[in-house]
DNA sequence: TTTATTATTTAGATTTGCCTAAATAATATT
DNA sequence: AATATTATTTAGGCAAATCTAAATAATAAA
């Protein structure tokens, strides 16, 4: 089958918010991809016609079996596209996104396969977030929760979910990075903040909003 | 400016048949770019009101300094990823030209000074063709003559101007890539068909169509 | 259970890039 | 110089992907 950019954008987007097997709505999607939610319905007729995604007006969107196979194969080559950004281009995880987000759309078997055998068949990207086989089939990742709901005291970062330049700008700035240590000193009830400390820096406070998207897992 | 990717080919293809200074004619173009005359005509009068190619109606299209500059750009960018898929990712190079075709419009300065760091800046293409630097300054490739035209007896082979699957997929069979020496034998005036040696294999007899789009240098 | 609010879809346009068929201009032939 | 051929442009249309505004359905509140 053959996917224009924008039916790409779509699939992996719908891919994204059905997390497991949720219906995705009009309106998520359309924020999601900045778009409107009347281009969403258009683009939903389109979809559901080339057998991508179950949909029916007023109930959502879910992607069918062959839609779940078309937004792994994208998100493979954009999470190996990322690596490649990092690995061998030095980019910092900050900056590849909008640049992984274009070179995804280039449909090639054997440049994938290359490229992932290139760089050692990594199985996760430089967020933390497992990249796809050619099947399809992810490395199931360890149990991990966010940082506000850890329990425990000594905990590591395997993940950030929110993969904006803003949030990984502050984890920069903060010497936050995939693996790094830290322990949980408070929680601050009032408004949710928690206050960590890194080896060899002082104690910091960080927003419930900062804490949410940080994935960790005990050490 | 921004440009679609259509209009990036389209000034690509007009520089491609410019060959310096000649008028680029409206079939022409539709013939390089695989399309229709009518299709050239519209275009043709969208890249005129972005001032980047001169046009009147029947005179024919050239590219203005502007046209010129982002012509250089898409072609640097295009045979910096052919390096990358032959040195890299060991793609041979009669399978480049068309990943290259996509990932040339992948816009980035950032992405491309660091591809072209890491490749060592190189000044050729796997095609022996000259890869412009970022301000779009090529190095004048060295005197070189296409093989049917060639006087000298002992040459060297320094590019291909064809770049169809069709041609190089001949050459592999015949050994002859970038750099292989060869010894003229004999020209055949009957068909201008050209008799050449390479070390190590029995001479051969090839057409003047070949001889035609390999670039020779006296060795 | 009405009524208000929110979510979604439809109707109708717009832009881009392409097409075919017909008209016109430029060039070549007699 | 008139005519035939070829090159180019125009006219009119289509499909993809988007939009705004209006209509309708679903859900929440009173
Ligand atoms: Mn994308
Ligand atoms: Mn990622
Ligand atoms: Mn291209
Ligand atoms: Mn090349």
């Amino acid at each position: 089958m053959n996917l224009s950019i924008a039916e790409e954008n779509y699939v992996k987007s719908i891919y994204k918010l059905q997390e497991g097997d949720a219906v995705v709505t009009t309106n998520a999607l359309a924020y999601e991809l900045e778009t409107k939610p009347a281009s969403v319905t258009d683009m939903a007729k389109k979809l559901k016609e080339k057998k991508l995604i179950d949909y029916e007006k007023y109930k959502g969107i879910t992607l069918t079996s062959e839609g779940r196979r078309v937004a792994l194969q994208i998100i493979r080559r954009h999470r190996l596209w990322e690596c490649f950004l990092v690995d061998k281009l030095a980019f910092s995880w900050e900056e590849i996104h909008e640049l992984a987000e274009e070179l995804e759309h280039v449909r090639s078997e054997k440049l994938i396969s290359r490229l992932s055998d290139y760089l050692g068949n990594p199985v996760i990207d430089p967020h933390g977030d497992p990249i796809p086989d050619a099947h399809g089939k992810m490395a199931k990742p360890r149990p991990q929760t966010s940082l506000d709901q850890a329990n425990a005291r000594r905990l590591v970062v395997t993940a950030v979910t929110d993969q904006s330049t803003a949030l990984l700008a502050f984890l920069n700035a903060k010497s936050i990075k995939l693996g790094t240590q830290l322990e949980v000193i408070a929680h601050y009830e009032y408004d949710n903040s928690i206050e960590i400390k890194l080896k060899q820096h002082p104690a910091i406070t960080i927003s419930e909003q900062v804490a949410k998207n940080i994935m960790v897992r005990p050490v």
